[in-house]
DNA sequence: ACCATCTTATTGGTAAGGCCGCAATTTCAC
DNA sequence: GTGAAATTGCGGCCTTACCAATAAGATGGT
């Protein structure tokens, strides 16, 4: 990835151009993506553990950031655990295992793509579900819809009914990789800026259909019924898509026209 | 209270989890003392769930710091779970307990199910690939192929070119959500100390049919054909976890005889 | 050879400033 | 009066520049 503009731009002086970046991944953290980007370094070898990094300024240099940015990226790495930084020595690779962790984290990427992978993979999730989910997670599944049900009559949507309940569904596989799995995707749908913005117009609008979709699929998990349970997810989560797809349109009519229509056709394909 | 002397070192004691990812001060980094001091007012109720912090400039005023050090402060904060910053806006508190800190890290997990995971979702994502790879891609894959082949026959295994096969075709979704999950998983895999001791084991006593398999999937991807696809992956996953659960009898034939039958069990409801 | 000092490389922290997004408010047209 | 568009303030984001403190090696005197 480069994160180099057409020139030398700074905010400061005379260069008109925005800070770089913006272009190429509309505004995530930057100091996220030089983590990010560092961390698969690590991971790949090319800093190998008890290597000590590139001075700060250098690594600002090479990444074309400034040097608190990468101050700050290599805190994030300080936190996951795969850096340790010595006051006045350097700042040593400790492990490369945890890196891969961040290597593979969120970064910002677009609603339509977490869309579609939720989409494959919750859909399998739900039929994993449908064979190994208890009862009390069932029980725990109906409270959820309930409280979705609230949500919908009071103004007050705090979205956690439905988050709740898509866990639920993936704790029922009783796998901790595909638990782990449905939290990542979410966690990418969380931080995704698209989101954030437009998915709420998106939930309001379609709120009461939302219900009956997520009944007909707790059905098919009460009746541990796996081919139900993955086409009612399936269902469920082309709606929304849809549901995105209108909306995007309608909000972006003219701009992002193109880029609608292209997304629409890829996601046709896997629908 | 004031950061700024050196040997200041005040107590901090208290903290819950929050503070205890935030590795106490001893390091003297000044970020972590003020992040420390955040995640306790935040847990302790100054600033309530769902509230906006004060801006950036504020809080420098109040702690004493730059608004620099904030920012990193706030960088922590984020990465343990406990603070959203949404921008523009302003920076909002999201859980004092850092429960959410784990979601993304990769804790250990058995290896039957990453293996299983790995079952489900790499199929599918095959399956999408096979309608959005490119031939550039396609071409790296029978490259990683090849140097499978020459892995093989060297008994210097690097065990590389497989993560690579998978990862290029995770690449050919063109999905960024999938990309991700994808390292997500070979991050958890290889991670899980499970798989650090037996996995040698399973691929040496298996490389040979493994090639062939790959080149199934290959087939597949070249020939655009999802279901073949899908099948083939789910078909080499299977054997290598058939191969895995031998390998862990022989292994552990005596401890862990009814976890391994209980996962079995498990095993034969996905496949 | 040994030790103290100087130099250098590196991180730690600070200050000020421009840019851009968000949201509320105001303004203006209907 | 009401709804939509422009303005304005706030807030975070990133940058440049500068100075302080520390660690480790080079230097030089004994």
């Amino acid at each position: 990835m480069n994160y180099i503009s057409k020139d030398g731009d700074n905010g400061l002086s005379g260069g008109g151009a925005v800070q770089s970046v913006l272009e190429d991944v509309a505004s995530g953290r930057l100091y996220q993506k030089v983590a990010h980007e560092l961390a698969e370094r690590i991971s790949q070898g090319d800093y190998p553990i008890g290597t000590r990094l590139p001075a700060e300024r250098k690594l600002a240099e090479r990444f074309n950031v400034s040097r608190p940015t990468i101050r700050e990226a290599i805190i994030a790495l300080e936190l996951v655990g795969c850096v340790e930084v010595k006051s006045g020595s350097g700042v040593y690779v400790t492990s490369s295992g945890s890196s891969e962790a961040l290597a593979g984290a969120v970064l910002d990427v677009g609603a339509f793509e977490i869309l579609e992978a939720r989409l494959v993979f919750e859909s399998e999730i739900a039929a994993v579900a449908a064979k190994a989910i208890t009862d009390e997670e069932l029980e725990d599944l109906k409270v959820a819809l309930h409280s979705m049900e609230l949500e919908n009559t009071q103004e007050e949507v705090s979205e956690n009914a439905d988050e709740i309940f898509h866990h639920i569904i993936a704790k029922g596989t009783h796998n901790e990789a595909m638990i782990s799995v449905c939290k990542h995707l979410w966690a990418m749908r969380n931080q995704s800026n698209v989101s954030a913005s437009i998915l709420d117009k998106v939930r309001q609008a379609g709120s009461r259909p939302r219900i009956e979709e997520h009944r007909v699929i707790l059905d098919a998990l009460v009746a541990r019924d796996p081919d139900a349970a993955r086409a009612a997810m399936r269902e469920h989560l082309s709606r929304v898509a849809d549901q995105l797809l209108e909306s995007t349109e309608a909000q972006a009519i003219e701009e992002a026209k193109k880029s609608v229509s292209r997304e629409r056709e890829r996601f046709a394909m896997v629908r």
